[in-house]
DNA sequence: GGTGGTAATTGAACGTGTTCAACTGGGCAG
DNA sequence: CTGCCCAGTTGAACACGTTCAATTACCACC
């Protein structure tokens, strides 16, 4: 991959990537070649190999850019509400409202959850698209007036993370009419996500709790 | 695909099992070649395509082998314990320990979460391997003595099945040693869902359960 | 013992993503 | 103006999974 911010090849890439778009929305991701791309692109067959690491990474570039078109509207779902279900909600539909035109493309980096592969949400090479995720996940949670418990609440944004990335894989998938069993999926979730959290502080719920936090200190490491 | 039970050709399809095994294991999924593996079996580069769909269908192969073998140690994990907790993790080690020699090789099969895709384990070509695990856990529900609410219990044995996929998931790329960050994981998570199921009865919890409810009966439809 | 037909096997050929040695072009130092 | 450097570009070549028309092996039946 080239440097930083000379925009002269900058341009280039772009071209790639919206004449890789353009192909894999007329004929899927499998079937849209890279020779199809690179020609789309006025361009000989490996070029786009000088730019993009593989097929697939332009997906990933895709979802870079997609990222940042977001960001407006998670600014104003944030702004606009204040208890927590709503922030998250907001944050979630905006996501999705705007991968919407692309969903099919976005199956593309479905298959790697191998924390090793370079394409992965776990991976090191896009730890700060997730950096940049969670710490939406965080705002929601901070500024909201619930109260949590104090040895979830420091995880809990990058479980919220980890739900968003469980439900987009549900959205991908799912064939019912305009997604409604996403919303369904949602609506209640986030519901029972609430309950939980206000029943917090009942004495029954301690050894859950106690149990949760545990867990997610091993799995998340002291903090 | 030949039909239903000529051990002629079984045994042929069976060295060519063997055959890729073996070169898997020694080079790993990706790295082994299907003309290494025709060659390890003593056959002409495309003839394993006559008894599996693709390089990948092996690797499925491998894994109903594998889930029959396995079927002894489950019983005996469901004859040896009573509490639900207990069978229940009975079922999930005794398949993690069955499958821990091969375990790098499960990680071909993780690529597909399309349910179009035969692969995939949500998929119409794996539904009998699937009904067999969600059978298991059906017994482990049945004979346990905990009482369940009426509006969750039909779902909990392919909640669990969920569960163990989940599980199993992330046992795959556990780099922990003796991956002990899973047996955390199994254990609270265990833990958790009994003290969950145990409170079913109070009051408070009502909303929880009627909102799982009803969440429940809109993904897995009624029943 | 032929004879037909199905099952099994062959290996070349196809289309793919990706690599790479060679080439091009433009800018800059001397 | 000349020579050099190197980012950018080329397209043939590679290795792979997979397909398929052609060939062989096997066996039941006359």
């Amino acid at each position: 991959m080239p440097q930083k911010a000379i925009p002269k090849s900058a341009e280039t890439r772009a071209r790639i990537l919206e004449a890789a778009l353009k192909t894999f929305r007329e004929r899927g991701f499998e079937q849209a070649t890279m020779r199809e791309i690179a020609a789309a692109a006025q361009m000989a067959t490996g070029a786009a190999y000088y730019y993009f690491d593989s097929k697939e990474a332009i997906v990933l570039a895709f979802y870079e850019r997609a990222q940042e078109e977001w960001r407006p509207a998670v600014e104003e779902a944030l702004a606009r509400n204040r208890t927590l279900e709503a922030r998250v909600r907001g944050i979630i539909t905006a996501k999705l409202e705007h991968f919407l035109p692309n969903r099919p493309l976005l199956g593309a980096l479905t298959g790697h959850i191998d924390p090793t592969h370079p394409l992965s949400p776990f991976s090191e090479q896009t730890r700060e698209i997730r950096d940049q995720d969670v710490a939406y996940f965080e705002r929601a949670v901070r500024d909201s007036q619930l109260r949590l418990p104090k040895n979830i609440a420091p995880y809990l944004p990058r479980l919220l993370w980890l739900y968003q990335m469980g439900l987009l894989l549900f959205w991908l998938y799912d064939r019912s009419r305009d997604q409604q069993r996403t919303a369904v999926l949602l609506d209640k979730t986030l519901k029972m996500m609430v309950l939980g959290v206000r029943m917090a502080g009942l004495p029954f719920l301690r050894p859950v709790h106690r149990l949760a936090g545990e867990l997610l200190e091993t799995l998340y490491g002291k903090a």
